[in-house]
DNA sequence: CCATTTTTGGACCCGCCAGTCCAAACCCAC
DNA sequence: GTGGGTTTGGACTGGCGGGTCCAAAAATGG
């Protein structure tokens, strides 16, 4: 059992270990660094998270993954308006540009994502959450006769997503927004054209 | 100097090392694995790279950066009609599908472009040689009244690129080319649209 | 052939860091 | 308080793997 002391001590080591991988990256990311930044033990580590290293991560994964999502709210959960799709895309902007060079989700996505089935999970129950709460904006505004009727939802959601995912990596390569904006602006482009003459 | 013998080697470590690479991602990179692979002792290693696992890892990454534009010719260089483009697109998910899950410069990208200012520029030169080149078409094509006037051409070659990143991301990551097929035609939608009603 | 330079083999070193272990301190229920 | 648990400290281990080194083999050039 964990008494309300355990609790705590688990969740400053999950919340230091974020912190740690957003400051230095995952392949920087060394169990010493999270023991002296939250004031911990290697026994400590080790009894909350008995399978070590790999079992921290995917904490910290699945902690970083719930934030990404909520940080997007209430805006991702009411694309129901043109005002509240462009609301979205700046906030989005926004909350990548605050987290600046470094972003857990891409970065567990490029690395353990690959390896480990679970962070795999966490990363495609991510994805899919958060392309289905697109998907869902792009019916909505579809039925209101404000957006392509001809587009396919979850597929346009699909690429929306795609470049989003594609201007973070930018975002974090050469830590500049433009390539996320110009990808939002050109995706919503193509959603608002009510017509293709192809 | 380098003897033609020396230089025979220095490119099979190269072309090794790319191939370790791409199997086990660059976590996974051992300058061991790469000895067995090419046949070569560490003393050859540190010969042909003296500052080791750093510049070699910087020699796979020009050297990949090379293929992937080379890959996407002739189409990336004469995007001047509707064809081009989409036997560009088809190219796009072709190549990126054939090489499956691992593309070396998304892994340099996300690992050692943000380290080391050489990696990084590798990646840099890249992507924009590759954002140049979109950008171009674009120009063209807008000349020729074949696409949406208003589009800045840099900007709306920004977003496609980071489209497709994006979806090499998600290829990598849940081994579909769906994200990527998707954000290439979300993208292509954009540009082809002749107005915009907001 | 000889001298010089390049290429190669492989043993060795060493720092780093995940993971183990034991015993002490602490908390809580009864 | 006393006996069960949980929590904590920190020393220790072990191996992995990058990097060094020396000396032998092979090429090169005159």
């Amino acid at each position: 059992m964990l008494t309300r002391k355990g609790e705590q001590t688990r969740s400053r080591i999950v919340a230091g270990a974020a912190d740690e991988i957003r400051e230095r990256g995952v392949d920087e990311f060394r169990l010493e660094d999270v023991m002296a930044r939250t004031r911990t033990s290697k026994s400590q580590l080790f009894h909350y998270f008995p399978d070590g290293k790999e079992q921290l991560l995917l904490a910290v994964a699945r902690h970083e993954a719930d934030r990404v999502l909520a940080d997007q709210q209430p805006m991702l959960g009411d694309l129901t308006t043109w005002e509240s799709w462009h609301r979205w895309r700046d906030r989005v902007v926004e909350r990548y540009r605050e987290q600046g060079t470094d972003c857990p989700m891409s970065i567990v996505l490029g690395h353990a994502g690959r390896r480990t089935p679970g962070a795999q999970a966490v990363v495609t129950g991510l994805m899919s959450r958060w392309q289905e709460a697109l998907a869902t904006g792009v019916r909505h505004m579809q039925a209101a006769g404000e957006m392509n009727p001809e587009l396919d939802p979850g597929r346009a959601a699909a690429g929306l997503l795609a470049g989003v995912q594609g201007g973070v990596l930018f975002l974090l390569t050469i830590g500049d927004t433009g390539h996320l904006e110009a990808a939002l602006d050109l995706g919503l482009g193509a959603m608002r054209s009510q017509r293709n003459d192809s």
